[in-house]
DNA sequence: CCCATGTCAGTATCACTGAAATAA
DNA sequence: CTTATTTCAGTGGTACTGACATGG
């Protein structure tokens, strides 16, 4: 359970690498393996981790609008223009303007962008499924609640999420 | 307990979002927290997540080589050449070519990185101890495993680390 | 006029592939 | 000559800030 990165080189277990060093290097070791499969997926599948989240997020609310979909996802909106733009560049989604809200960007799937939702699953969403099926659901929670206070933590430390709007009552499907 | 991102759109559970993409949400959720905070590190205090866990890493094993420290972070070698090439530029660290093997470059922190070691904990940093203080043992055991095997999953899809190198018997320090 | 929504321009890090330079 | 180590060039995605256009 100690100095994971230091065992990996040395073969033992060496010097007081302080715990949070520690569990601070398991976290980037996480963070690593998901970029470098969205990175393989963006070669293989044409289409990279979060654009997949995106579409799967897309599927179950359809016509959301581009506010909503900042919240969720936690980033700030001109990150997803980018993120909604190589979408739409490759077939995956398509944009309309809301008819009641010229400000407003509602976004859809195409075909191809709802055969996505049915089809194979992506690696990332692979690799999670056989951990779930193979780890007691309590070991589960527990990571999901430790991982959620990290998260939380990381944000307080300054103002809140980048994306401070879409607060409105409208649903978005 | 579920679907975190449904319940902060709508204030409800709807839906049946599976089970597998909720907890992908989570992991990506973390994953944004991360950028989001490194982001902030670099604008605050002039140097990122990564960069940070580096110079942590450096000063553990002065005089590290390139190759291993790419190891450490399962990163490509050339990943890491920008990582350095950004952190000798800012003077946090300096290399010099291994006297015993030219091929190697070894990377010692300066006086200015070592001021990093020591001073106060970074923003990341901070919020993982703020979490271990307050979260059980096993909890936290249970987490490290949890992490572990996803990024273990998600490696194995395709063959191994980015860096297939480094693997001699030289001891970095 | 003021606020909300979304996009655009500009910038930086990270991560890769593939090729090249240098040394063992 | 072959292999190992590292860097370099080029590409692309993510994420921000700050400005802007447009609509309510």
């Amino acid at each position: 359970m100690r100095h994971a990165f230091a065992e990996s080189l040395l073969g033992k277990a060496p010097l007081g690498l302080d715990d949070v060093l520690d569990f601070l290097s398991v976290i980037w070791a996480l963070d690593h393996a998901l970029q470098r499969s969205s990175k393989r997926m963006e070669a293989t599948m044409g289409i990279t981790g979060p654009q997949r989240l995106v579409i799967r997020i897309v599927g179950r609310f359809p016509g959301i609008s581009a506010g909503h979909l900042a919240a969720l996802l936690h980033v700030h909106p001109s990150t997803l223009t980018g993120i909604l733009n190589r979408l739409e560049r490759n077939g995956w989604v398509r944009r309309r303007s809301d008819p009641r809200d010229g400000r407003r960007s509602l976004t859809g799937l195409t075909d191809k962008g709802l055969s996505v939702e049915i089809e194979t699953e992506g690696v990332i969403e692979n690799a999670i499924r056989r951990i779930l099926e193979r780890t007691p659901r309590e070991k589960i929670q527990a990571t999901r609640e430790v991982l959620e206070s990290i998260s939380v933590e990381l944000s307080k430390a300054w103002g809140s999420d980048p994306s401070e709007s879409a607060g409105s009552g409208e649903e978005p499907a």
